[in-house]
DNA sequence: TCTGGGGTCCTAAAGCAC
DNA sequence: TCTGGTGCTTTAGGACCC
């Protein structure tokens, strides 16, 4: 999908069509997620500090992600794809890999061209935006082909033409080089495609280690036989947080840290998982980032083992300077299954009964494991309740005015405009921001429904 | 207003078993 | 018993991707 979280917004505000629209992080420390096409001409891109975009373009619209929107629209152009093939392999939400054989599509040149322009065709009708294909022998030439064709385009790399075509292009295009890489080749004198594959396999082994070596060189070659997989499982669960200002309260440290264990906990039962690595990230305040990790005899899902857990882990980590980020997973993920259960229980006596048996021996000073774990979810996030958040591009309803969405708010006022997906570009009006007529909103559907 | 969040994979070192 | 090699697991860090 093209500028896809941009796109979508436009899609759902009419008075944004053409307009330079930026969706990321609106805090101090937000960066850019997508920037429409309109914004990308005053140079913002993905992963840029929200503070340089709006050095670079201050009159585009700054909007906060909609997860739950983009969810939606991914699962909709992610079943057009399954009607092509079985083989579907999600790379995010707006991007996927289709095997294209696997799906009976006749290998020629017309007929993959015909799937393309009408899969493109077919995305367009049902969620109303642009999204481009690139057809290709391989995973990654498939990639460069959409990079290629966005935006709202289609290209085809014919096979037998594949190293003429990368030769001369920067080794950044193959997947796996990123900054790193990339200067770590040229430092070499290797700055294009063509340079790899001239370099040979040994070179690029000695400079880049065997996987990474080995992999790039044949990638150089237009070598890729990386299949599609349709399901692959998730290794590991993880929640964090940057805060708007450096941590440097011990106590508070800790609360966090409890917090983003329960949260990751939520999410790993959600999943449906349990996990044996309990990992925790800490950023510091001149960036520097570290983690520390403890792997438990089974797998847990019990939000009191992660907690403590992640807190021991915390022990282990000097944070005066100040924090900036913190984070907590959960890898070595196993099935959530009975027998997971079964061993957890086990495991729980067990250590239920080894400490009666310290305690009845020497019921003296350990005060391991002696603390009460606090409430469940008790005192954590206690909204103020006279204080509603109004995040800027998100759906609202007005008891008079209808459903509109808040441009912007501050100073006790809300600005909302009043249109639909549908609808002509719409009016602003601003109200207090405990204004009772007012009231959040659900996304609407981007196309008319109607049959 | 310098640098998000959620992942994956690779490497290297260290500890341990054999 | 000492030593060496090997291979697995755990831990930490880094690069990369969207």
């Amino acid at each position: 999908m093209d500028a896809f979280y941009a796109s979508a917004e436009q899609a759902a505000k009419p008075s944004l069509r053409g307009k330079a629209v930026i969706v990321g992080g609106l805090g101090p420390r937000g960066v850019v997620a997508t920037a429409s096409y309109e914004a990308r001409k005053f140079g913002v891109h993905s992963a840029m500090p929200m503070g340089q975009a709006r050095r670079l373009a201050p009159h585009a619209a700054y909007l906060v992600p909609r997860f739950g929107l983009y969810r939606d629209i991914s699962e909709q152009v992610m079943a057009l794809l399954r009607e092509l093939s079985p083989l579907v392999e999600p790379l995010s939400l707006d991007e996927a890999f289709v095997d294209l054989e696997a799906g009976g599509v006749a290998s020629d040149t017309a007929s993959a061209l015909a799937v393309g322009e009408k899969l493109r065709a077919d995305i367009r009708a049902v969620t109303g935006l642009t999204g481009s294909v690139g057809l290709a022998a391989s995973k990654m030439l498939a990639k460069i082909a959409s990079e290629e064709a966005k935006p709202d385009g289609l290209r085809l790399i014919e096979p037998g033409t594949e190293r003429e075509l990368l030769a001369d292009k920067s080794v950044r295009i193959l997947p796996g080089v990123g900054p790193a890489t990339g200067d770590h080749l040229r430092r070499a004198g290797i700055t294009t495609v063509g340079d790899i594959a001239e370099a040979g396999q040994d070179e690029l082994v000695r400079l880049l280690g065997k996987a990474h070596g080995g992999h790039l060189y044949a990638m150089a070659l237009a070598v890729d036989e990386r299949p599609v997989v349709a399901e692959r499982e998730t290794k590991s669960v993880s929640v964090e947080d940057t805060f708007d200002v450096d941590i440097h309260d011990r106590v508070r440290v800790r609360l966090e840290v409890d917090r983003l264990a329960e949260r990751c906990v939520q999410r790993l039962r959600a999943g449906g998982h349990s996990g044996r690595t309990v990992v925790l990230k800490v950023r510091r305040y001149d960036f520097s980032t570290l983690t520390r990790s403890e792997t438990l005899r089974g797998p847990t899902d019990d939000p009191a083992v992660v907690r403590e857990a992640a807190a021991r882990l915390l022990e282990s980590v000097d944070t005066t300077g100040g924090v900036r980020l913190l984070g907590v997973g959960v890898s070595g993920l196993a099935d959530y299954t009975q027998e997971d259960l079964f061993a957890q229980a086990q495991a729980a006596e067990a250590e239920a009964k080894a400490l009666a048996a310290g305690e009845a021996e020497a019921e003296s000073g350990d005060t391991e494991g002696a603390e009460t774990p606090p409430p469940a979810g008790a005192e954590a996030a206690e909204p103020a309740p006279a204080e509603r958040r109004w995040y800027a591009g998100h759906d609202v309803r007005h008891a008079v005015h209808g459903p509109g969405w808040v441009q912007g708010s501050g100073l006790g006022r809300v600005t909302v405009r009043f249109e639909t997906p549908g609808s002509a570009p719409g009016r602003v009006k601003t109200f207090r921001v405990d204004d009772p007529e007012l009231e959040p909103g659900e996304p609407l559907p981007l196309v008319a429904s109607g049959e």
